[in-house]
RNA sequence: GCGCCCGUAGCUCAGCUGGAUAGAGCAACGCCCUUCUAAGGCGUGGGUCAUAGGUUCGAAUCCUAUCGGGCGCGCCA
């Protein structure tokens, strides 16, 4: 069910019959006080623009050829033009009652899959992952869920960076270890991050150490064994580490969703030697590079796109390319969704332009750079740390769920330890994800540990507290799995709640079609809102409420925990019956 | 120098294709647990939507300029 949709194609229907163009904005839109309904209908005043007429007549036009009776109890006209819509109790009640009996929930399925490459995640093999990697992540997988659910077939690429300049460098000072007799088993490669600050320390200092790395880097990508078996040392502790944080996060990335660079090495020749054919890339200053007109400055000076170095070397942009290439060709792919920070926006406007005109990407392929800003410290400069690294992922989620725990201890009084723990763990986690999945920001965003864990207001644990009590009620009202009842609405809190929970659908499409999670976080935070001030306001399991008034209650407790539930599966987190 | 992103309450942020009186949370101050879990509910205070112009019935939203912040601009990823 989407009402929206339902207003939008009827008021369309009517422009036609006015006379209007095809693609005039019937602009329905959630109203925005009560006094004006659940819905608006905005678009006659830009319609008049186009008739050049006056727009409150031609609403008064548009309102005599809607057909609404079926679902408004009131449709007005007020100020410029606006059509305010009051839906009617019962449909709302009917509608509530088929979701109710709807395994999705009343949300329709995709007409028309689509197959969808999302990158995410991808993490930098040398290090461990990093608050900084937080965000690709959770909302690459919050994307994909809610992708899957509509129904397009989704397939995930973890685009891990494994074959960089910095694994030269590590590979030369791991066989510098070696070299002095230090064992394998010695080496202290479970703790990469220090491993990376020794390599990275001799690489800035230590004369003769970084021609070395770089050599070691040629010897790795041109296939020498010695290496290669070093380099899987490194990559097998790395996948270990960003498993276990997966985990952590309860992220659906699995072992085959990764491709990681290196996957590309083969293609890349062909990719430069194309280039070359297409007369796309030209040699300057050493280098092949392509110039783009289309990004070029003020002067005419064209952007420099340099997709292979001064001694044959290849980059990033190279491996870009084939990636394009792969996703849109052999993956088939109608849209491709990559989600790195905003820095990296230039880069991706640039493969996309080349991958265009070489043919890499498909005309039919839709291709999705979906940037956030960089992390911030409290003071609003870049994030570091007093010690000037950074923040691992994996001592985020740890603190995380032991501050959980402590607030469990402190309050739940029936609960086993192991429960606390359990309980804890989905709290701390979920917090952490919904701090971060709430936020829509395409600039830069503040890193806090105290935003990050907080328990109190718009967070993860109240959409899970509001779960745990209505869970509460339907254990104590002894319902049935498949409990059916009238649904009545009387109060405005009970329409209120109904209206929101007929939105699920629309607010699903506008995650999907600006790959923004947070759209959902509001939603559902709203809802659960709307949840507890109905639990405060219309009792249900107490003395003297009449046994129809109760179990329509109960229709809405249940649709409410389903929907909580359902919404934050979708960005991957966890509820539990009691906390 | 050029380009991209951003500037909304003391703080952190919502604000969907331009819509009516700009919303939450935190912090502050009141009230509500013998009644379905108080990680909660109800209420009060708090705003020149950076600034100045423009577009129009209507602008936080679109355009221009200025100021402020972040980032990016040829061989790192």
């Amino acid at each position: 069910m989407n009402i929206k949709q339902l207003l939008s194609d009827r008021t369309l229907a009517a422009f036609t019959v006015l006379g209007l163009p095809e693609g005039t904005n019937p602009a329905v839109t959630q109203s925005t006080r009560p006094e004006f309904g659940e819905y608006q209908i905005n678009g006659a005043m830009g319609a008049a623009k186009l008739l050049k007429t006056n727009p409150r007549e031609l609403a008064g036009k548009l309102l005599e050829l809607l057909e609404l009776s079926d679902i408004a109890e009131k449709a007005e006209i007020a100020g410029p033009g606006f059509i305010n819509v009051s839906l009617k109790a019962d449909w709302l009640a009917q509608q509530l009652k088929h979701a109710a009996g709807d395994k999705r929930l009343g949300v329709s399925i995709n007409p028309q899959p689509k197959t969808v490459v999302v990158d995410y995640s991808a993490p930098n093999l040398a290090k461990e992952m990093h608050v900084g990697h937080l965000r690709s992540t959770i909302i690459g997988d919050a994307v994909v869920r809610t992708l899957e659910f509509w129904g397009d077939k989704v397939i995930r690429q973890n685009h891990m960076g494994d074959w960089g300049t910095q694994f030269g460098m590590l590979i030369a000072h791991l066989e510098d270890k070696l070299a002095a007799g230090i064992d394998l088993e010695q080496v202290a490669l479970a703790d990469l991050e220090d491993f990376y600050r020794e390599a990275k320390k001799r690489f800035d200092d230590e004369a003769g150490f970084a021609d070395k790395s770089r050599d070691y880097v040629v010897k790795l990508q041109s296939g020498d064994s010695h290496c290669q078996k070093l380099w899987q040392l490194f990559i097998d502790t790395s996948i270990k580490h960003s498993d276990e944080v997966y985990q952590k996060l309860n992220v659906t990335l699995k072992h085959a969703d990764i491709k990681p660079e290196s996957a590309y090495n083969s293609m890349l020749h062909g990719i430069v030697d194309d280039l070359k054919q297409q007369k796309l890339a030209v040699e300057s200053m050493g280098a092949l590079v392509v110039f783009l007109s289309e990004l070029a400055d003020k002067d005419g000076n064209p952007s420099p796109f340099i997709v292979q170095k001064t001694g044959g070397g290849f980059l990033y942009s190279t491996t870009d390319l084939a990636a394009c290439q792969y996703r849109s060709h052999e993956l088939a792919a109608d849209r491709i969704i990559i989600f790195t920070d905003a820095r990296q926006a230039l880069h991706f406007k640039q493969v996309e332009l080349v991958s265009r005109k070489a043919g890499y990407l498909r005309d039919s392929t839709a291709y999705d750079h979906c940037p956030f800003g960089t992390m911030m410290g409290e003071d609003g400069k870049p994030f570091k740390t007093r010690t000037g690294g950074t923040v691992k992922l994996v001592d985020l989620l740890e603190e995380a769920v032991v501050r959980a725990n402590t607030v469990l201890q402190d309050k739940a009084t029936d609960l086993t330890a192991g429960e606390i723990a359990e309980i804890a763990n989905k709290v701390g986690i979920g917090a952490v994800k919904f701090a971060d999945l709430s936020k829509n920001r395409t600039s830069d965003y503040i890193f806090s540990w105290d935003a990050m864990l907080s328990f109190e207001g718009a967070t993860a644990p109240y959409l899970q507290y509001a779960y745990t009590r209505v869970r509460s009620i339907l254990r104590k009202a002894d319902v049935a799995e498949n409990f059916q009842a009238d649904i009545v609405l009387q109060s405005v809190h009970e329409k209120q709640l109904a209206v929101k929970l007929l939105r699920l659908e629309e607010t699903l499409q506008m995650v999907i079609k600006d790959a923004q999670p947070n759209v959902l976080c509001n939603y559902l935070y709203e809802l659960a809102s709307l949840y507890m001030s109905f639990y405060e306001a219309c009792p249900i399991l107490k003395d003297g409420i009449e046994p129809e008034l109760r179990s329509s209650r109960l229709m809405l407790s249940i649709l409410a925990s389903r929907v909580l539930q359902q919404g934050l599966d979708l960005l991957g987190i966890e509820v539990m019956e009691r906390m």
